[in-house]
DNA sequence: ACAGGGAAAGTGAACGATCACTAACTTAGT
DNA sequence: ACTAAGTTAGTGATCGTTCACTTTCCCTGT
């Protein structure tokens, strides 16, 4: 005999497994029907818990936003230098994706689908890098250097990029070319690059940050 | 009335209004009926061109990638420097995404539900790329480089990652940080700063590829 | 200790709409 | 008049959703 979960239970149990099938197979690829089968319960009980498929797909995204790091403390509260912060942001970005690829797999959903509640919430995810690199950047970069704006702007697009380009090849596809490099390897591969091209060398590593 | 139009010509038109449904809203996004009503046909119609949605979803695809430019004649036919080749390939590509935005949307679709087929092309579109890095870092790096493999893997990730980032951000965002950039300035910055990550210097890149 | 009642968990069967798809028919072009 | 483009009106299946109903659990009054 199945078991009888507590409404809170049952409601947990629904929004685990939808939350599997929503980025395995985006909102329109999944019914309520294969849910419900998923969860060995049937389909009126969702609706006991949420109001509609959307109401229940909204509240996987809003679950997912809650689980977040904050990536923000560590760059306040340390004394650590511009590589050691980089590293240690990235490395904490990628193991969240790493503990739930579903994150990857939901943010690029609604990248493509555009809905604006979810893609702010995404955005924001990736904005603390982008703003402590143009935080930094600005301090280093002489005032009088050339197409200063768009240097710094290409740099944190850069960084975005190569993080988001590691990850989508290590969780994403299919045939991956980086099963066997690890976290750190990765993440601090990837941090050492950056720098030779913002032009931050190990010289001027070692200066603190305020 | 509507003028009616000849076979190859309503197969066209529906081809058409079909990718740009599928790269807006995606395979299970779109109905028979909703591409019907933007071809102006009854839906019985697309059953005389084509066997299934399927099939011409399929067909969408292949109509993408017969479009697709040919970076490698580029690499292979000319004298160019290293700076200078990746700026042409690379400002193909983002051209050719600029003409045709719904080439990088349905690249994502299809990342995300990982059918076969179509990932293989648009892996193969990057490759150009990835070989090219690979095939110019090995002639340049010294063979008694510590961790040579994972450099070179991460530089080739690491544009392929810039310019998919700038990408995305210029075509996929709503509130887009890149509308004001050029793509000759874009591609211009980002192989720049790819070249002084993998230390390939000015000195270096007036040497001409072999 | 125990019936019983009420709340909550869960089910089965249906709703109308829409899905992909098809057969029989009509219209237009040459 | 023949061929090919296009339509009408459906098929059964599945979609999201609702309703009337049953089952289980636990608390309470005697």
């Amino acid at each position: 005999m199945n078991t009888r979960l507590s409404g809170p239970e049952r409601r947990q149990s629904i929004l685990k497994a939808s939350q599997q099938l929503f980025a395995d197979k985006g909102f329109h690829g999944v019914s309520i029907d294969e849910i419900a089968r998923a969860v060995n319960v049937s389909p009126a009980i969702l609706y006991r818990h949420f109001d509609s498929k959307q109401a229940l797909y909204d509240t996987v995204l809003q679950e997912l936003s809650s689980q977040r790091e904050s990536y923000v403390d560590m760059v306040v509260n340390s004394d650590a230098n511009f590589e050691e912060v980089l590293t240690g942001m990235t490395e904490v970005f990628i193991r969240s994706i790493d503990e739930n690829p579903n994150l990857l797999r939901i943010e690029m959903q609604s990248l493509l689908n555009g809905d604006p509640a979810s893609s702010e919430f995404f955005e924001n995810r990736w904005k603390s890098f982008a703003d402590y690199i143009n935080f930094s950047l600005n301090e280093r970069l002489g005032y009088d250097v050339a197409d200063r704006e768009i240097k710094i702007l290409s740099a944190s697009l850069m960084f975005q990029g190569m993080v988001r380009e590691a990850l989508l090849q290590k969780y994403l596809q299919p045939k991956d070319r980086l099963v066997d490099v690890s976290l750190n390897e990765l993440s601090h591969e990837l941090v050492t690059l950056f720098l030779k091209a913002v032009g931050i060398h190990d010289s001027q590593i070692s200066q603190k940050a305020p």
